[in-house]
DNA sequence: GTCTATAACCGGATAGAC
DNA sequence: GTCTATCCGGTTATAGAC
């Protein structure tokens, strides 16, 4: 209670000095990308020593973690408006996916160094990882509330499923903006289109009994694709 | 002509201590890990100057590109018989798949720093890239050829795609295997299963009338992924 | 063109003093 | 929490030998 008036509290000074680093980080990696940025650059624009930096991030990779939380958040703070707005199931999708996309479009560039190191599956990063549980679970349940808030009806199984597998389809999306290099990303967006498409049908189609088969083989491959990702 | 007696040509001696390098390389990695492994270590074992190490390899990761022209030459090599001995389209492709896997099995935690570079758009490791243009080729062939010698009907236009596709379906199940921490890389193999399973079904559920819009979105769809992809 | 030897540069990471 | 000094390894440079 003391320290409140006169100075910040230690924690509050320590969590300043984080993000004053991280906000130089990112505003270097911006500007002249990521393996341009070296970490006494960043130390040194944020005024603080090289070992500093370190004392915050404990490589230049956890500086890319913050970085990830931080988009992830935007993320999901994007999607809830169109969540609480939209009923037809097609335009849930396709809105949360166009502004997934568009939340990502700054970070571009950057965002292939982020991909590059989520793709070591050995790397906290990684979105299959138990680190990444807690965001992972969150895009999950998000992608479950656009078909749970959704007037579409399918069959109890893979409704059950919907959640995952959107958030899968999601991650195909990401993989293929990482790699889309067309102004404004706008081949990504004609694939979202494209794509939401499909995935509407499919979901029409998967109720139809003559798909029951192939449905059941597809849910079990899923089975297996989840097991140990907890 | 002069030299085949006493002495290798300039050429092959070239050659024979670029292999040298690169078998030490290789052994070193499989030993102790990618960034366990030092250049200095390698040119040290090998019996070579660090800088000619450097002469015959760009860069570390130049060695993981090497290493990787090698697993495709046995991949393709392992699905020669296969694609010479079976007609049955599910057994072709079940048993190209899981020869895949084994294929590259020796060489799975080695594997992941591969992927992580490859993961990267900038790296000629990526398999979208222009200078994997060459090994993506042969692979989408290879996969086309799966199809081509079965005994399997299906629609023309999506037979005309059915390379590409399976290419993909083959990223998919590596990308996996990756990731697949389980003795033997079981669960990958029960993945090749059920999804090989799956596959073969899709197939001929496409030709049905019913499907028809479905596999027109599809197949543009796809042309939009292909697109500037050479 | 192939190779050696050696030193140096650079930047990520760590140790330990204050 | 913050700093300085140092390590380590990828990479480059140089100068010369075969």
């Amino acid at each position: 209670m003391e320290e409140t008036g006169l100075a910040l509290s230690k924690t509050t000074r320590g969590a300043q000095t984080r993000a004053l680093i991280l906000e130089t980080a990112l505003e270097l990696f911006k500007e002249r990308g990521y393996e341009q940025t070296t970490m006494r650059a960043i130390a040194e624009k944020a005024g603080v020593a090289l070992g500093n930096a370190y004392y915050y991030f404990k490589s230049k990779e956890h500086l890319i973690q913050a970085f990830y939380l931080r988009m992830h958040d935007e993320l999901v703070a994007a999607a809830r408006p169109i969540l609480d707005r939209e009923t037809d199931l097609r335009e849930r999708l396709l809105q949360v996916m166009r502004a997934t996309v568009a939340t990502m479009e700054p970070y571009h560039q950057f965002s292939a160094v982020l991909f590059k190191t989520a793709a070591d599956p050995a790397s906290p990063l990684n979105p299959f990882s138990p680190e990444s549980y807690e965001a992972r679970q969150q895009s999950i349940v998000l992608f479950d509330e656009v078909v749970a808030g959704s007037n579409s009806r399918l069959p109890k199984d893979l409704r059950a499923e919907m959640g995952y597998l959107l958030w899968l389809y999601h991650m195909g999306i990401v993989l293929f903006w990482i790699h889309d290099q067309s102004p404004g990303s706008a081949r990504t967006y004609r694939l979202v289109d494209r794509t939401g498409e499909i995935v509407v049908r499919l979901i029409k189609l998967a109720g139809h009994p003559l798909m029951r088969p192939l449905r059941k083989s597809a849910l079990l491959m899923i089975s297996d694709l989840k097991e140990d990702m907890q």
